[in-house]
DNA sequence: GTCTATATATAGATAGAC
DNA sequence: GTCTATCTATATATAGAC
């Protein structure tokens, strides 16, 4: 029976693992900072060998392409989506709600790639593509010509880092409804 | 003559490169961020040798936090001034202009440590007296209960660097006059 | 005060055995 | 699929000449 087989004991195997990887990478990358956090933390991590990790991923750039996809395709989504909903004031609130939705649980389960960590939007195409979506995000929320006010409130809003840094005390619901409030705020009610 | 006298050919050389290291560390880790960030890319844009660099910091760590000492004490100093202001609101508006320029005199120079890195807030301390500058910030703005909303917007408050970037094109008076809005807007008017 | 040269550790990455 | 062993580059840091 071939590995590629759906089902194959190596092929679970091989999916458990490269998870594994994105997992642990996901966090430390979040705690540390993508340059200060090594494969061999990584790979200490998750209790394999370093070369193990290279198995699955023949760079640590293509690690973090990976969890960047995660997060830049869910968001792109959301976009989408929006721009299927008429009334601008609907828009907003669909865009606020699914946005923190997403971030909550990113965080929540393994805390998200870090957009504003310099080591991550240094990466080729990474900051091109992040400036794309926030482009693209005005647009669909301020129309045409967003003034500076909305683009830079936008802009504050793509990193709820700080914010989430001091609420992590709350419960999930109240967690939403606070960032929520503070989305609204920075986009100008 | 002792080069330690003030006015010595030496000891004005001495200042002149130990305050160019400060200036190559701050822009290198702004841009890099501060593990990504080497020595050697330090003594490279300076145009010295690395030994050289070592003469006046005993180690990368050293550096960091003689150019977090800048801000921090510039914040503090802020935090005090603003604690003899009476009236809160006075207070509110002294706390966001004093903060914007500080953020945007340090950008238009050279730009400011990035308090979000974590390699930063990683490093022994300093995550403790980030908090406590905002913990005590909180309290005179908000009173001794700050509510949940309050102390999120401070946080996002103090880094700003997503609205910097997309707001560089403005010339200062804009770029003041846009911060400022945007604090206030964080702070719940 | 700045340099050359070097020590030592660890980074990312690969080869080949099992 | 995972391992041991190793390569090569670069990191922080130091010793000692000039």
């Amino acid at each position: 029976m071939s590995d590629a087989r759906v089902g194959s004991a190596r092929a679970v195997q091989a999916a458990r693992t490269r998870q594994a990887v994105l997992d642990t990478a996901r966090r430390l990358f979040a705690e540390r900072g993508y340059a200060a956090a090594s494969l061999q933390d990584i790979a200490d991590a998750m209790g394999v060998r370093k070369a193990n990790v290279y198995y699955y991923f023949r760079t640590k750039a293509a690690i973090l392409d990976a969890l960047l996809d995660e997060r830049v395709v869910a968001l792109e989504a959301l976009a989408e989506q929006a721009e299927h909903v008429e009334d601008p004031a609907a828009r907003r609130e669909l865009v606020v709600a699914g946005f923190v939705d997403q971030v909550v649980i990113a965080h929540r389960s393994l805390a998200p790639v870090d957009f504003a960590d310099p080591a991550v939007r240094g990466q080729p195409g990474v900051a091109e593509r992040l400036d794309e979506l926030t482009a693209r995000a005005a647009r669909g929320l301020f129309g045409e010509r967003p003034s500076a006010d909305q683009v830079a409130g936008l802009a504050m809003m793509l990193d709820l880092k700080p914010a989430l840094r001091v609420l992590t005390h709350l419960p999930d619901d109240e967690l939403r409804a606070a960032l929520r409030r503070l989305c609204l705020r920075l986009l100008g009610e």
